[in-house]
DNA sequence: ATGGCCTGTTGTACAGGA
């Protein structure tokens, strides 16, 4: 084993996403997958149906009805953490170590609601805060931090880059897109020097998207899509990228996600 | 105008997603 493959997909509910994510591995065999929104508490997460996919080692962060982490792995996985941020215990992070010294940050970044004014919607400053804090916790800890190999990746809930809403013009005043919040996500970039892994192989000015609304049903058509889910390294891994894809396909499948899976290839 | 749907809750309407 030369390489391996990570995923990171927000589901949307965990239990009622098992087929798509048997055909997940069918399509992309990924070695480990870092989940998303799994909506589930421990004693209803689907850890049988997941090992029998040979997922057998699982990092859970669950919590009843709403977000959830958690990291299913093939290879045996160490130092699985939780970390809570703002104070709230919301199941918004975990991480774990894979081949003796990958460590794998798999977080959910609030929302944020519809109001993009941290004054007027409290999901919003919820939102910023949480990104501040991530990002100061980076900072303070880089003198150790930047000798480790590092994977930072998860629904951000940011599309940061032009490219990555329809209408970057339009989407300026809608939150996952504001200033407010893509200055945030740079300040976090920046933290450890990461280095965007999808966006290695598809360079701006090109379009991609990692969510369609449920709302439209003609989401394929009208193609308004936005990334928000992302996989970032630390520049000692930048060269041992050797592949990344965004796997559409699973938005096609009956039951979807509104997320699609994104998958980076790592040289070992 | 993006468009108005999806999911979980001890539910039978609502919160939250984005």
């Amino acid at each position: 084993m030369n390489s391996f493959k990570l995923v990171t997909w927000n589901v949307n509910s965990i239990r009622i996403r098992l087929t798509p994510l048997e055909l997940l591995c069918r399509l992309v065999n990924p070695d480990v997958i870092c989940l998303q929104e799994v909506k589930a508490k421990e004693e209803d997460f689907p850890f049988e149906e997941i090992r029998r996919l040979g997922f057998e080692h699982i990092g859970l962060y669950g919590m009843a009805g709403y977000n959830g982490v958690a990291i299913i792995s093939k290879h045996p996985l160490k130092n699985i953490e939780q970390r809570d941020w703002v104070g709230k215990r919301d199941a918004r992070h975990i991480k774990a170590t894979v081949f003796d010294d990958i460590e794998i940050n798999n977080i959910y970044i609030p929302a944020g609601g519809d109001i993009p004014d941290p004054i007027e919607n409290l999901s919003f400053a919820h939102k910023l805060c949480f990104m501040d804090d991530i990002s100061e916790y980076f900072e303070q800890h880089k003198n150790e931090l930047q000798n480790k190999k590092m994977l930072l990746c998860g629904d951000f809930n940011v599309a940061p880059l032009e490219c990555d809403v329809w209408n970057h013009k339009q989407l300026l005043k809608v939150v996952c897109h504001t200033p407010l919040e893509t200055g945030r996500l740079d300040r976090l970039f920046k933290s450890l020097d990461f280095v965007d892994a999808i966006r290695k192989f598809y360079p701006e000015p090109q379009k991609i998207y990692s969510l369609w609304s449920y709302r439209n049903p003609k989401w394929q058509e009208n193609d308004k899509g936005r990334r928000l889910d992302h996989i970032w390294v630390t520049p000692n891994l930048s060269n041992r990228v050797i592949n990344s894809t965004i796997i559409k396909e699973l938005r096609l499948c009956a039951r979807p996600s509104d997320h699609v899976p994104v998958m980076t290839e790592i040289k070992l």
